[in-house]
DNA sequence: TGATCTGCTATCCTCCAGGATACCGCTATC
DNA sequence: GATAGCGGTATCCTGGAGGATAGCAGATCA
């Protein structure tokens, strides 16, 4: 099966490792700004307007807390009016992989949990 | 950077995704109940005490949960007293993948704040 | 001249995941 | 007969993530 059968050290520090993972990425809107920049949006409204449902003062804070976990930068471009970009960081490019990933496997599992409900129903008939 | 960069449709699929996706596995413990099974618990209180600060009405809620997405079968053994197993399914080796990277990107994270931090404090002295 | 863009902040409130604690019937061992 | 295992359930409660709504200062549009 996986690696760390039956091994209690490695079982643990696996643990560990997604609970730091989980503190890091969980919550309702942290990939999805992500996912958002990924996607081009940079700007303050953008990135609003990008995630649908989400209001600003949620926004402000997980940009705040993604540039302090290294994930991106806020960069003010002088000028007038003066600009504000959010740049992903190189760092952030490990994330981004496991928010492809996770991506993916939610749009298969949807499909898998779709099949087993249909499973279900034709049971029942 | 990605590939869907300026795709507006595949970032709209891809949050779709990740939103499902943090809908099945997020949470403080679900997580850890697949590694805890993968490090090779599958009884109740087995699982409970691989867990560190999990309680029975929780875990119970999660086994319940997890066999409801097909990440697990609740088996009883027929006998004195009866045995009841938890066995992860072919399905949950999907999710197990991902659980895997998860806690191998959270441990690299963990140090990645952790030289950060270093950095910001050295800077201030 | 007012409306509408920008990039936010401030307050107040709701809801529910999860924590604390206790307990159930049963078996087995001491 | 008491204590400890098993596999859970029942209640009550709290913190904090997130929702709703409003506002602000500056620029720009019409």
């Amino acid at each position: 099966m996986s690696e760390n059968e039956r091994n209690p050290e490695k079982c643990k520090a696996t643990m560990e490792g997604v609970r730091d993972a989980l503190y890091a990425i969980s919550g309702k809107w942290r990939m999805m700004v992500m996912v958002a920049m990924l996607g081009g949006a940079n700007r303050f409204n953008e990135i609003e307007r990008a995630i649908d449902g989400i209001t600003p003062k949620v926004l402000s804070k997980e940009l705040k807390d993604m540039e302090l976990n290294g994930f991106l930068q806020r960069v003010e471009i002088a000028g007038n009016p003066t600009q504000v970009i959010y740049e992903l960081t190189p760092y952030s490019k490990s994330l981004s992989e496991i928010v492809n990933l996770l991506g993916a496997w939610g749009s298969r599992h949807r499909k898998h949990v779709m099949e087993m409900s249909k499973e279900l129903n034709a049971a029942k008939a």
